[in-house]
DNA sequence: TGACAAAGCTAATGGTATTAGCTTCGGCTA
DNA sequence: TAGCCGAAGCTAATACCATTAGCTTTGTCA
């Protein structure tokens, strides 16, 4: 080590000043030259904490991630009916892009497997599945098709929703609850009657 | 009219010269300058034709939303069954994008609300709609949230899969099934069922 | 034939990322 | 305690990129 801590700046600090810079400018906020002058430095001494311009966008995307998680597991708690519980997280995730756009479009974007916290932020993801969706009932590799199939609905109605390609004058909140029960009313079938043809 | 048709360059030239620069280079491949060299001319020409970078990218994701419906409408001539109907739609969107993964990014990304290409490419799709979802039999406002419901799937699946968000070793076209038919099994219990509660 | 407009050009500006190499300074060790 | 070393900042320079201003060329039409 050198300078004493707490004076000197962190890969943290930087990832955090690019999300700052993300949520207050807009999409274009998000570089090196931006960030540097958010921290009061100059562009290449961010090369002393990250790898330039793709390694800052995937540590943000890995901090969004990381930060949708921790909402949705915030957002869940005490939820014990399996309707409720996958409801909430649908809407959680609508939610949490909502308020956090910029994120989003981050996220959307970059590939992120990479990145050195890709691993935490997988098991983090992980945690979650097993916590709290898996005791659903389904079983075996069902279950992953249905998390893929419900986080692939959440996400591509937020996506489709964002870029405004929505375009009927019907009312978005009940389309996506539309979507989220026509996925809840496949698993209650399933596991009331897992003869249902599929 | 100045130059002799043919001799000089359109709008449409510039557009098709972005996308195969796209498509050959990647993600970067989209800009003024690229596409200037591609074909053959100086970067500040490019504004002659369109203007600027930002309308660049809406014009190609435009173009692109136009192939996807055309493609779809190929895809689906001559299939009368209305579940055999959904899976193609859905399957097309999915190979669509598999077969253009640097349209995949623009047209995901770019808001094109305010192209001038955007009338016509939303009414091709609402052709598209009126054509082969409405006889479906779902009616009202329904089928605005099934049709709005399906593409989000689509798009969404499409979307962590390209960006490997999917980690599990499951096969992804399992999953793509599963997501589809649960759909279709939603649909059709509406159809036959119209007092299922969702 | 000559005016006009379209479509190219050069030059210049300002923004971006990135590399090379220098400086400064705190912590560790001899 | 002196001095080495490495971390973290810096400047200078390079190489892209988009954009604007203003010039030139050239085909078309009156």
């Amino acid at each position: 080590m050198s300078r004493p801590k707490g004076q000197t700046l962190s890969r943290k600090d930087v990832v955090d000043a690019a999300i700052h810079c993300l949520q207050r400018d807009g999409d274009s906020g998000l570089g090196i030259n931006r960030v540097a002058h958010e921290l009061g430095i100059r562009p290449p001494s961010i090369y002393k904490h990250i790898d330039g311009n793709d390694a800052l966008r995937r540590a943000v995307a890995v901090e969004g991630m990381h930060r949708l998680t921790k909402y949705l597991n915030h957002r869940v708690q005490n939820v014990q009916d399996h309707r409720r519980l996958v409801h909430a997280i649908a809407c959680g995730i609508r939610q949490f892009f909502h308020h956090h756009p910029a994120l989003h479009t981050v996220i959307k974007t970059t590939p992120i497997e990479d990145d050195p916290g890709y691993e935490s932020a997988k098991q983090a993801f992980l945690a979650f599945n097993a916590e709290h969706l898996y005791p659903f009932g389904i079983e075996g590799d069902e279950v992953i098709h249905a998390v893929r199939a419900l986080v692939s609905a959440c996400h591509g109605f937020v996506l489709l929703e964002r870029s405004k390609r929505f375009i009927a004058a019907q009312s978005l909140d009940d389309s996506y609850e539309w979507l989220i029960n026509a996925l809840i009313f496949t698993l209650e079938s399933r596991l009331h009657n897992k003869s249902v043809d599929l």
